[in-house]
DNA sequence: AGATTCGGATGGTAAAGCGT
DNA sequence: CGCTTTACCATCCGAATCTA
């Protein structure tokens, strides 16, 4: 579990107390990316990782070290000295695990950062779906020995002259931060940003603490799973291995306090782990333009509204469904041919001519 | 297992709308 | 005219499927 497909190679570095840390860099695609500010007392971001399913679901080869829907970025209040926080099988599944901390049960989860793109993808990326880079040839052409036929491509002209009727003005908010619902008393109606706390854990699993892994000793394996508390030198009974919350961020670390057992010790890197499906109140958006990928043009002239404009879509996790067969002509970069072979659907909208857009409404 | 396909989530930003 | 809102359209994630 422990190695990434080939991307990453975590670095290490040491927090105050001289311990070392694990540092997995950003996934490529949230290089640079922005993350919103803490709230108020809040725990230093952490990416988390949800717990690896126990069904068979898990999937160790999630490109980009990044679990399908995640990681998400959350912040937590600081837990108690030596311990972190990670997420356990519920209370009573495994006899010996300490009581829930009080008022932590739920997590504050901020919006993940968001995925960056390229400006412009080669054609052969384009056509492929898959990530591009600024580089001419592109990584992937230069993979795949295409790299002569990495080109950019061309962008179509936006449509212009689309009637929208009014806009609904929305409220301005300044300094969105999420809080703690838990210390959050004051109910400010509309003007702040309510946090999400977290909504249902990973099935079967609860927010929970454990010690910290510089608590115990790494088991043979190399699995610095943290378990098994002995502050006291009276240990819990064998906890199984478990994920915790790994540092992401070069700059952050945590002010851990000092360790009955501090010492040197190994991290085991994140393992790979599937998430849920991000909390509902976090965005919804949804839309379904084709990607009509046929580089056709911009054609202006008369231009059919599509509306779409219903119904949420399920999340990654929902199971996705494919048309039984398929055709023949494709547009991937070996074969070098064009595309353009999905076909879009307008279904006209628009009240007195006015758009109503391939995107529906999004969160703002 | 790796390559390919492709539905659709997500990002970027031009253009429309609107207050001044 | 600058800012906000809307929505066009591109990128590319990731599951499904195909192929070696
Ligand atoms: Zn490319
Ligand atoms: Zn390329």
């Amino acid at each position: 579990m422990a190695s990434e497909p080939s991307k990453s190679s975590a670095t290490v570095a040491q927090d105050p107390q001289g311990q070392p840390h694990p540092i997995a860099p950003y996934p490529p695609q949230f290089a640079g990316a922005h993350y919103p500010p803490l709230p108020p007392g809040a725990y230093p971001p952490y990416y988390a990782y949800a717990p690896i399913p126990t069904d068979g679901s898990h999937d160790p080869s999630a490109p980009n070290g990044v679990p399908p829907g995640g990681p998400y970025l959350m912040a937590f209040p600081p837990p108690p000295p030596g311990m972190v926080y990670a997420y356990a099988p519920p209370p009573g599944q495994l006899p010996g695990y300490p009581p829930f901390a009080p008022g932590l049960q739920t997590p504050v989860v901020l919006p993940r950062p968001k995925r960056k793109q390229v400006k412009m993808a080669c054609t052969n990326c384009a056509s492929a779906c898959k990530r591009c880079d600024d580089a001419r040839p592109c990584e992937r052409c230069q993979k795949y020995g295409i790299a002569d036929s990495c080109v950019d491509g061309i962008r179509k002209e936006r449509k212009k002259g689309i009637k929208r009727g009014p806009y609904k003005r929305k409220n301005k908010v300044s300094g969105g931060e999420a809080t703690f619902s838990s210390n959050q008393t004051s109910e400010s109606s509309e003007t702040t940003i309510q946090p999400m706390s977290y909504p249902a854990p990973p099935e079967g699993y609860y927010p929970y603490y454990y010690p910290h892994p510089g608590f115990v000793p790494v088991t043979a394996e190399g699995q610095a799973n943290g378990d098994t508390p002995t502050a006291n030198g009276n240990a819990h009974p064998p906890v199984p291995p478990h994920p915790s919350f790994y540092s992401m961020h070069p700059a952050v670390f945590p002010p851990y306090p000092p360790y009955a057992h501090a010492g040197p010790v190994a991290f085991a890197p994140p393992p790979m782990m599937q998430l849920q499906p991000p909390p509902s109140t976090q965005d919804q958006h949804q839309h379904s333009p084709s990607h009509a990928k046929s580089t056709e043009p911009a054609t202006n002239g008369n231009v059919e509204e599509n509306g779409d404009s219903s119904g949420m879509s399920p999340s990654k996790n929902g199971k996705k469904k494919r048309r039984a067969s398929k055709g023949d002509e494709n547009g991937h970069p070996t074969s070098s041919s064009s595309k353009g072979k999905k076909t879009k659907n307008g279904t006209s909208e628009g009240v007195n001519g006015t758009t109503n857009g391939v995107d529906g409404q999004r969160p703002g």
